[in-house]
DNA sequence: CGCCGAGTTGAACTGAATCAAGAAACGTGG
DNA sequence: CCACGTTTCTTGATTCAGTTCAACTCGGCG
């Protein structure tokens, strides 16, 4: 479970006695395609970093499937509401493509702050980052065209191309049709 | 200053060092109206409370102003990105109506940290309660119409009508044009 | 007063949604 | 490993919310 602690050392130095105590409160699963990591209605107290495969949050809105994130290797995924405020969660976790995940025990996580400062400031350091990313897409959302908003995606990491076009076109706010269209238009002229 | 402890207690009981601690880091500031709270280009180390009257943040893009948050009388503002980065940011903080606001010195704040949990506790709750609000009004901006958004935003505190037009249109993500329409046709059918 | 920015109203335009139908890819069972 | 059915993706026609551009009104301030 190395991996993690390699991420998380990109965002704060540890020491030997930090890192003991944040493998402690981990573990590892593997997960089929499909499989869910976390259902609707539970409580999340997971926190979870996709070692390989692709994850997604999603949840149905008027009932059609809306994809809030997408995770690929060596991304962390939560409901991060449902996390923060530990009420049940309207939304799921599953496996797009199958693979290994590392699964962090939020509360035992949490408990550490106490005794490890770098820990505290580890999480204070990635809570940050998730809320710039949020603002920077609502930024996204507000000011471009469908079309800047998916070559923009496909820019920052071309993974998610693999990704079923319908997951892609909620997360993007868009129907599954004019993504279709975007990209055939992207063919025909891609500059 | 008072008025930023009753505040904070709503999210973090504090003993009286702590509020002692929080208090040696503000200080007090009388704003004109139009007057920049900060000004474009430089780097956030002031977080604001507005004790009265209402400010907002905003940028130019592509020539034309945008707000990009409102806050009124009981409510935080800072430029966040730039905060939580310390680089220079794109945009300003301008009140809108005369006011006084209490200016929260972040770097000595910060310091507090070590020897006050409470406060890193506080912080980041803070800081929580802010994520959850921009994932909140990503979803808003993603899902619901002009209109619907429009609703919403005079619901959830009608103070909000008083600002000028063209501020309320770029936050919501429309033109001012588009706005005056809503309401026109709200007066009509108000249901 | 008269000006100027803010707000309103109208008409034409456009990006994306919707509805509908066909093509391709996918997986499951024989 | 193929055949069939389901799901996913594409393409077309139409509609609609919101934009753009332009002209006009109103209210406040010098």
């Amino acid at each position: 479970m190395q991996e993690i602690i390699i991420y998380f050392e990109q965002f704060q130095r540890l020491t030997d006695a930090d890192k003991k105590a944040i493998l402690a409160t981990c573990s590892l699963r593997n997960v089929d395609k499909r499989e869910l990591l976390e259902d609707f209605g539970s409580t999340s107290k997971i926190l979870y970093f996709i070692k390989s495969g692709t994850a997604r949050t999603f949840y149905y809105k008027d009932g059609t499937d809306v994809t809030e994130y997408f995770a690929l290797e060596g991304d962390l995924v939560t409901r991060v509401k449902s996390m923060l405020t530990q009420e049940p969660s309207l939304k799921a976790i599953e496996m797009i493509e199958e693979g290994e995940v590392i699964m962090i025990n939020t509360l035992s996580f949490f408990d550490l702050f106490d005794a490890f400062p770098n820990i505290e400031r580890l999480y204070r350091i990635l809570l940050q980052n998730a809320y710039i990313e949020t603002v920077d897409r609502l930024e996204s959302i507000q000011f471009k065209s469908a079309r800047e908003r998916y070559e923009a995606l496909i820019n920052e990491d071309d993974l998610i191309q693999k990704v079923p076009l319908k997951y892609l076109a909620s997360y993007l706010g868009i129907t599954p049709e004019s993504l279709s269209r975007i990209r055939a238009s992207l063919q025909k002229k891609p500059f």
